[in-house]
DNA sequence: TTTATTTGTGTATAATGTACGCAATTGAAA
DNA sequence: TTTCAATTGCGTACATTATACACAAATAAA
């Protein structure tokens, strides 16, 4: 049976039903209230880290979260993410790429809450953290534990797709210091893949790559014969993005 | 200054302020109505295709729209894209997984309304469509013109996707019948990829991954030599998941 | 029987990945 | 000063994989 409210939503044309009034028709479907959450990576002394605040919710008093919050009923999704992100550390002009949504019934204590989660990576030293309430800081990424929501989930799905994502491209770059040596750029593979590279191999598929540009300048402060630093050729980078595939290792 | 109201959620608990009431907080959120879209991929006369149906709003009178529904109060996402893929092709059994969430602001002519895209591959002879409504039917994914939403948008990244996914996983057995020739395998990887491969060294890369299996039997009917017909060992693929990273061509 | 077409199986070569050797440079210890 | 430990920078030998291409066998149709 269709209702003649149905009805009035309707038109008939050439024997196919249309739907004339798209809000009304809108107007009948549940509606969940939409959130982002970011996992938002850095690397600091040869780990990698997820930044975390405390859970605000009683519920999950103790435990930790990633940073979201509400998207704002005239925001576009991305906006949101980089809003959450700028409004925390600061920082403008940063890595971040939409990964997945969940919306599990039961995620949320509130009742159900979708929600979008962001990779983001960027450079630890570069941004001083706003807003140092409910104890944000960084996290390493292994060992995470007492997570709020599912976001342990959640970032471990960010952590498998950033895996794949830096042997696909060089995204890697957004993590370290504009200036870096050999040694600090394999560390930061090995810490994001978990597994030990060959030092010269490593080398040598950066130098093939060809997109490091040789500052002539040297690391300071190692008690060891300093290593060159260099610079990533962004520029060159994207002029050639077309012909990657895979870094594999 | 924090209203009266909102103290009402509030509690203090060593000097954090906690909220207690996730109802009430949730209940300040903007709230959209979700949906889930269907990029729905067979395979049929060495074409890639994608199912679609004709939109059954006045807006888009016309134009060509991928299979959707809003998603039900009280039901998961994937279960939601499930209930869409088999309510129109009644499989079950089938390939789907989630790939982005589209939410921009003008997407939809009734208001805001979010949806989650997945991806599905089946075979389409193994499928009698049901409801067979507003012209519902396979196209060519080459050259999709006239597309509602921003199904194109979706239907684009949902393709994009499907390029990588298949140089991951062997997903694209997915697409064919049981038994099928080398040939035809073949030809799904070029329509897929879009490009020609060496007929020699394709058989070659196959072989070495090792899990086809030889059925000894022929294919019928064709103007030429038979080609020998195999077909996906699953388990095998299953057992040796871990060892894949790429395909490769 | 011949021809066109396609399958099935190779091989030769180039490109790439992997394992590892060794001199050079630095700070710190002897 | 000399020696040592640690690390960088550059190389080479070998194994593995990708790529290009040749040719016989099987089938339908002429």
């Amino acid at each position: 049976m269709i209702s003649s409210d149905t009805l009035d939503k309707l038109s008939i044309n050439s024997n196919v039903v249309l739907i004339s009034d798209a809000k009304r028709l809108v107007a009948d479907y549940p509606t969940v209230p939409i959130t982002v959450d970011c996992a938002i990576f850095g690397f600091e002394e040869n780990e990698l880290k997820v930044l975390l605040i405390r859970s605000d919710l009683k519920h999950f008093e103790g435990k930790w979260s990633l940073l979201g919050d509400m998207i704002k009923a005239t925001e576009e999704l991305d906006a949101a993410a980089y809003r959450v992100l700028s409004e925390r550390t600061g920082m403008s002009d940063v890595f971040l790429e939409q990964v997945k949504t969940f919306g599990g019934l039961d995620r949320h204590p509130g009742g159900r809450v979708l929600t979008i989660a962001y990779c983001s990576l960027l450079n630890i030293r570069h941004h001083e953290l706003k807003i140092y309430a409910n104890e944000l800081h960084w996290h390493n990424v292994k060992g995470l534990c007492n997570m709020a929501f599912d976001h342990q989930e959640i970032v471990d799905e960010c952590y498998r797709w950033l895996q794949k994502r830096i042997q696909e491209h060089p995204l890697a770059f957004n993590l370290l210091p504009e200036k870096f040596s050999l040694r600090q750029l394999q560390n930061l593979y090995e810490a994001i893949l978990g597994v030990e590279l060959d030092r010269r191999n490593f080398r040598k598929k950066f130098f093939t790559m060809d997109f490091l540009i040789d500052l002539e300048e040297f690391e300071e402060d190692v008690p060891h014969r300093p290593g060159k630093l260099y610079k990533f050729d962004f520029e060159k980078y994207e002029k050639n993005k077309r012909k990657w595939f895979a870094i594999d290792f």
